[in-house]
DNA sequence: GCGACAG
DNA sequence: ATCTTGTCGC
């Protein structure tokens, strides 16, 4: 795509960006977000796209939905899907909320009982350039209520990877140890979670849709047995299984 | 010129 | 995202 054609999109795409963001809901909606135990929730979905090494036009669409509180997998859906979009950092969403809406309309059409309460998505929600991240879109245009995970600190808003964010994440003892992102405006568009007691990189948290903040930060510390929650590990391991078979179903039928 | 740039 | 196995350490 040449550079003025690009201009023209990122243009059309933050004011899609702006649009939709009035429509995130940044509190908590559901019955089982305000119990201590998140008594009520039963079932927490994941979803993921994976790539094959010189293709970044196919992808394996994924999405999981895990049992709660026991994380176990109760559903599984692949998908082969053919990617329009390019990526630019700051619309991931444009690139891959079409297809995981996909998967998450399959599943209502075919086994509405399984559709997740909450969705954990590889990505950030409110803690992103225009505050409308991959989390948020896919939670507007689903209404379901998602929380973003990104694995790593995308440096925003302010929010930098310094000295100061380094000893921060120092003083993480624990599993479930957080410490808030806060804008230069003031406003805490994440927070920053020690996942694990074994793991001392944190993951960043941030709300998408329908959930408060400290529900998302305290929803995915319980879904963590790893650094990565249960939902989005589970999620990437059947999507690079399902995309490593497609691989090979192709080589032999050449 | 250099660093940053979710997946 | 993807390229990549073993290895060192708690």
């Amino acid at each position: 795509m040449s550079a003025f054609a690009e201009e023209d999109v990122v243009k059309r795409w933050e004011s899609e960006q702006a649009s939709l963001r009035q429509q995130v809901v940044e509190e908590d909606t559901e019955e089982w977000q305000r119990s201590l135990n998140f008594s009520g929730l039963e079932r927490v979905g994941g979803v993921d796209l994976s790539f094959i090494k010189g293709d970044d036009v196919n992808a394996c669409a994924q999405l999981v939905v895990l049992s709660y509180p026991d994380l176990e997998v109760l559903y599984e859906d692949s998908q082969m899907v053919t990617l329009t979009a390019p990526y630019i950092a700051g619309f991931l969403a444009f690139r891959e909320t079409p297809c995981l809406l996909d998967a998450l309309q399959r599943l209502e059409k075919s086994q509405p009982a399984l559709l997740p309460q909450v969705v954990l998505v590889d990505g950030n929600g409110l803690f992103h350039y225009r505050e409308f991240g991959l989390a948020c879109h896919l939670g507007v245009l689903s209404g379901l209520p998602c929380v973003g995970v990104a694995k790593n600190l995308l440096q925003v808003q302010g929010v930098a990877k310094d000295n100061e964010h380094q000893s921060q994440i120092a003083a993480l003892q624990k599993g479930g140890d957080s410490f808030p992102l806060t804008a230069a405006s003031g406003k805490v568009l994440g927070k920053a979670l020690r996942s694990s007691d074994s793991s001392s990189k944190p993951v960043y948290v941030s709300v998408g849709h329908k959930i408060s903040l400290d529900t998302a930060v305290r929803l995915t510390h319980s879904c963590c047995r790893y650094r990565v929650p249960e939902p989005i590990r589970q999620v990437h391991k059947h999507t690079h299984t399902h995309t490593h078979k497609q691989t090979d179903a192709h080589i032999k039928s050449l």
